[in-house]
DNA sequence: CGCATAATTGATGGTTATCAAGACCAGTGG
DNA sequence: CCACTGGTCTTGATAACCATCAATTATGCG
């Protein structure tokens, strides 16, 4: 199993349910191939076919819909041992366009392979459900935040999200985030132009939230910006009580 | 099988595959209890433990998270033949508030039916799957209504949304949604408040969008709408040929 | 009929978008 | 080592969209 130590995907999904050798080969046969692409490459565009789901090795990748205008909005970001993809394949054509954030390795898997964890792992059928499901949780949280927020609140939403998120595969705990995306990005992701992500941002140094460094972002101050939108954690604990039995 | 004949879930479920005897029975397990309850009763309340989910038999519930300040969002509706509470299942306490619209009847059954269905009928576990899916790509459509979108794109967006929706179930292919919901809970379902949505509605009928009589909202011009917003159809047709063999 | 709730309409203000110019920064080639 | 270059970030001025506040009208229900 020294492959699957390495797997991020395990690692990640390690972190809710004791997985077993058997479920660990089903998912080690989801990172058979590899494959990399540069910065900005967009790996899938909205309306291509889907034919196949990826898990991420390495790199940060997000999801968007645009409008035939131009407006952007990236609805989620993806991030290492993290499986893309998968709420496309209710679709025939992709519902989201994907692009790489910065170099990304991802190893594609076919559909089919999901037939089989149905068949023979319910166990991990019963995960997969359970991680769409907390996508759900957030994408509601999300909505709250861009119905119902100011752009400084969204802005401590989005940071705590990203804490919250990559502290279950980063142990060292530890208040920086990287953070490699660009301010237009930013925008993108919480409805803002990239003008006034710069002010939110500048402001909430200013007040002493956080401290930027290039491509780095500290935070100060990580409780009053969790009461300042009312952030809630849906990362670090899950509810497994209801699976099927190993 | 006369009983699931009036199931609005096998209604709803029917419309995307093929169930077999043994599905609807199981299916039909989940309706067997049958509570009623007000207009405005709030069916559970957030960090209420989640032991039961809810088919809806008749009636309109909706989902919302509130700020602590009494800023409210509504983040989803759920209609007859729907599994209300699905995304509560990953967490031990309730995620969002759930709320009638009008005078409703749910049926409420134990997580632990779940179990059963993923290790006895992984087509149904599928289903269910491919249901959560659907949800994200629906949320986000809805993200990026509230993020990129004008208050009148975004009531567009609401209305084709709720008329895609129901044409599932209602057969007669109609241009009248039937509307129970207030401009208030509208406006906490967009992200606007009550007066701008009684600015925009009347707006758009003045432009010939829409016209509206107590209760209902008629369609007059849907394909404009729809280029409106960019509306995309998540209800009609779904992908379901990487399901498990029956 | 009377009451509470919902919808409308008007006046004003705040938050954020837009437009535009300049500063910074990393990488590149001379 | 330095100028060049393209992208990113910052800052300022103005404007649009939607919120807020407040008053009036409409609607539905007992």
């Amino acid at each position: 199993m020294t492959a699957s130590e390495r797997s991020c995907l395990v690692q990640k999904l390690s972190h809710y349910v004791l997985l077993n050798d058997i479920d660990k080969g089903h998912l080690a046969r989801l990172e058979r191939e590899e494959r990399s692409y540069p910065a900005h490459y967009d790996v899938r565009r909205v309306d291509d076919p889907v034919d196949e789901l990826f898990v991420i090795k390495s790199g940060w990748i997000h999801s968007s819909v645009d409008m035939p205008d131009g407006r952007r909005q990236i609805v989620k970001l993806h991030h290492p041992g993290d499986i893309v993809g998968l709420h496309d394949i209710a679709f025939r054509h992709a519902t989201t366009a994907l692009r790489a954030v910065e170099p990304v390795c991802l190893c594609p898997f076919p559909k089919s392979e999901l037939d089989e964890i149905f068949t023979e792992a319910p166990r991990l059928a019963a995960l997969i459900l359970m991680l769409s499901l907390r996508d759900n949780a957030t994408f509601m949280d999300l909505v709250r935040a861009m119905g119902r927020m100011s752009a400084r609140e969204r802005m401590a939403y989005m940071l705590l999200e990203l804490h919250a998120r990559l502290a279950i595969t980063d142990r060292a705990a530890t208040d920086t985030i990287r953070m490699p995306l660009t301010q237009s990005e930013i925008g993108d992701l919480l409805g803002l132009t990239n003008v006034y992500v710069s002010r939110t941002l500048t402001s909430l140094e200013a007040d002493g939230y956080i401290r930027r460094s290039t491509g780095h972002v500290r935070l100060l101050r990580p409780a009053d910006m969790a009461r300042m939108c009312d952030f809630q954690d849906r990362h670090t604990t899950l509810d497994t009580h209801w699976f099927p039995r190993a």
